[in-house]
DNA sequence: TCTTACAAACCGACCGGTCGGTTTGTAGTT
DNA sequence: AACTACAAACCGACCGGTCGGTTTGTAAGA
């Protein structure tokens, strides 16, 4: 019996691939299959759509950049530096595995409700993040009273806009100049003592 | 002979409710020619291609916005006060014209690259007029220096992703409530004085 | 009569999904 | 060990609906 799991595994990359270089609608499930070293066959014995397969891979890549924010901000201390740390994390994991930010951040737009649907999950698991430690900050009476839902939806939207000009841009090059003034305007934006510059 | 000009406003006028009803691939052709009480010929007449009227429609679109803007722009004095106007003119326009704002914020991203382009060649314009009277501010000694491109593009992010989430979820309800958070978070992310309550 | 501005029937490439068939691994039997 | 029986996993030719675009027809104005 040939192995299920690394089937599926390789359907999946190969999905993270055509999706990212050409889009939902342009991408074959054909394709795919060739780029597995599969078949189509096999993609609708593991999947069943075309929809559902596109799903799945946004599911897996959110949870893996939520992980990766997560041991960020076990890590930092203090609500304010573990803000600055998420975001860090965000940028540079989405600034390594270029394809995912695609998927996540420019797929899932235009692409019918099914799709605005499954993007609005995602980013509230995200916004959620931001917002408990936004609140917890405020506690702390690091920063002053805001409007935490508005603020974390705010920077998500600062961020998602960012890097998708840099993918399909280039600009800024290197990516890394952007970083320090996102920071900044960010922590300036909660009423946060400026940083020190890095 | 029937009025080309007037023919040509009816299928726009359809083509913008439809596509904001349904996005580009779920729209039909046959569709927004019944719904311009015209027919398929006549839109293939006055466009050459699907992806050319619907270009046309976001240029169009984007133009009536910026004209808003830019009226609210040489009304208000001092760079600040610009600033501020300018976002409160976006919000109000979009908020009043809820068609128009899915199409300019919600198609043209994952739908290829040549919508991508179009989608960066709009918001570049929009970028430009803020970067332009960010710059003016820092110049007058209303706010310190910073990266004006960043901030610009960070806050059409933010703009972006509040409106999309509030097209798709209806939260904020009403909206409005968002608008004083948002503009005190752009304010003092320049680190401008906090703006009195409006 | 000639052109313009459409209307409507039509075409055919495309592609997601299906399905009959094949391969490969496994468990039971001797 | 060898054979049988079976099932899970996989392959890929094919189908059929869909839809952007084209062609042909035609009414009306110049």
């Amino acid at each position: 019996m040939r192995d299920k799991a690394v089937t599926r595994e390789k359907i999946m990359r190969a999905a993270e691939t055509v999706f990212a270089a050409k889009g939902y609608h342009e991408t074959l499930m054909e394709e795919i299959g060739q780029t597995s070293r599969t078949s189509k066959g096999a993609i609708y014995f593991h999947f069943p759509s075309k929809e559902q397969l596109f799903f799945a891979l946004m599911d897996r890549l959110a949870q893996a950049l939520r992980r990766e924010v997560e041991r960020e901000l076990t890590r930092r201390q203090g609500a304010l530096d573990k803000v600055q740390g998420a975001l860090e994390a965000v940028f540079k994991s989405l600034g390594r595995h270029r394809r995912l930010a695609k998927i996540l951040l420019l797929q899932g737009y235009g692409l019918g409700p099914a799709f605005e649907a499954k993007r609005l999950e995602i980013y509230q698991q995200f916004a959620s993040l931001i917002q408990q430690h936004l609140t917890e900050a405020v506690r702390e009476g690091s920063i002053p009273a805001l409007d935490a839902e508005v603020t974390a939806y705010a920077w998500l939207g600062a961020i998602n806009e960012l890097i998708v000009r840099w993918l399909l841009t280039g600009a800024p090059d290197p990516w890394e100049r952007a970083l320090p003034a996102l920071s900044r305007l960010f922590l300036r934006s909660i009423g946060a003592p400026a940083p020190s510059e890095r």
